[in-house]
RNA sequence: GGACGGGUGGCCGAGCGGUUAAUGGCAACAGGCUGUAAACCUGUCGCUCCUUGGAGCUACGGAGGUUCGAAUCCUCCCCCGUCCA
């Protein structure tokens, strides 16, 4: 179950639950933090129907998670539940954890931070040059990444540095793809001009519904406002707010401005994605939701015979 | 009524005689992504036409003027801001 945030996701995904005997995986790379519940969207406890929900809050707020151990935990996951005779029904707006998944990431080293901080002192010193080492070592991937693209670049240099032969040589050994399932995507696909209304008027819910103050709440538990999922839009304005830098006025809006931004980029990204099924409209409306449940009643009919 | 400052493309904002369809930034639109991805990055962005590259047209509050040439200088007018009455 793929799409833009504010697509329905959560609700289509729990009905197709409640149908089909099935749990809940999100693939949502913030859901996946403990406390971060009104920003993110969270389903409320209350809300999921008795339906297990698996990897939401298996993390604290400074905890790092890469899209590497999303793929591996996710496997895990989905076999226990399979396991169970359940189907698993993975639901969420990251794409990347998605492909990280189901197509699997190419067989590399993990990020080694002592390495990246070096590089990042080289590039700070001189604009530019992780880019032109790139090129030396692995020129492919130096044409393929843009040199304003750092993280990227790093990456790729962090590959290069560790394995010692090029990131696009590593890459034609394959990834590392999920295998034993057959998969159905379903994508949420509103029309973007209902879409973004939608979603300002979600974000400033947020705002009126305590967002601020679960804010303050995480930072009083003692996590540092630095910590990777303050970055995300609604979370990065209330920091913001509470430091006396924006309005609320002005919060809000920024907010609902990088929410509309966000799901442009997740549209990029899914219309990319392979064999998905697109849904024309959101995960509540009842055309969507019957033509999703027809869908998935095939695809099961077909995987058994 | 007087003295300054200012009016620039959807917005903010540079430019202050030619190399300017006009630096930047934002928004908008499109795109990319193999381990921090709600991150990070890229492209387009006045209109019309043809093939890269161009061609034409319309643009810097309004109207005139100076000049080979003006968003840039001058005059008048209209708005806006600050100060003095």
């Amino acid at each position: 179950m793929a799409g833009p945030t504010g697509s329905g996701k959560s609700d289509l995904a729990l009905l197709l639950a409640q149908t089909f005997n099935g749990e809940i995986v999100n693939c949502d790379s913030l859901q996946v933090y403990r406390h971060f519940d009104i920003g993110t969207a969270k389903l409320p406890l209350a809300e999921r129907c008795g339906i297990p929900h698996h990897l939401i809050d298996i993390l604290d707020p400074d905890q790092l998670f890469t899209a590497g151990q999303y793929a591996r935990v996710a496997r895990d996951t989905i076999q226990e539940i399979s396991a169970r005779g359940r189907l698993p029904i993975l639901a969420g707006g990251t794409g990347f954890y998605l492909r990280a998944l189901l197509e699997g990431l190419f067989d590399g080293p993990v990020r080694d931070q002592p390495l990246r901080d070096r590089l990042s002192v080289r590039e700070a010193r001189r604009p530019g040059s992780l880019h032109r080492l790139l090129r030396r070592f692995d020129a492919p991937s130096a044409a393929r990444i843009h040199a304003n693209d750092v993280p990227k670049v790093t990456r790729a240099l962090e590959i290069c540095l560790l394995t010692r032969q090029p990131v696009s040589r590593l890459f034609q050994t394959g990834r590392d793809a999920l295998t034993g399932y057959r998969t159905l995507k379903l994508g949420l696909m509103p029309d973007r001009e209902l879409l973004n209304p939608r979603l300002d008027t979600r974000c400033a819910w947020m705002f009126e519904n305590g967002l601020v103050e679960e804010v303050r709440g995480i930072v009083a538990l003692g996590f540092s406002p630095g910590c990777k999922p303050f970055e995300s839009h609604g979370y990065k304005q209330s920091l913001q707010f509470i430091a006396g830098e924006l309005s609320l006025k002005d919060a809000v809006f920024y907010a609902q401005r990088n929410t509309r931004h966000y799901a442009k980029r997740q549209i990029t990204w899914f219309r990319r994605e392979s064999e998905l099924v697109w849904l024309k409209g959101f995960g509540d409306a009842d055309d969507i939701r019957s033509s999703a449940l027809e869908r998935t009643a095939e695809f099961l009919e077909l995987s058994q015979g």
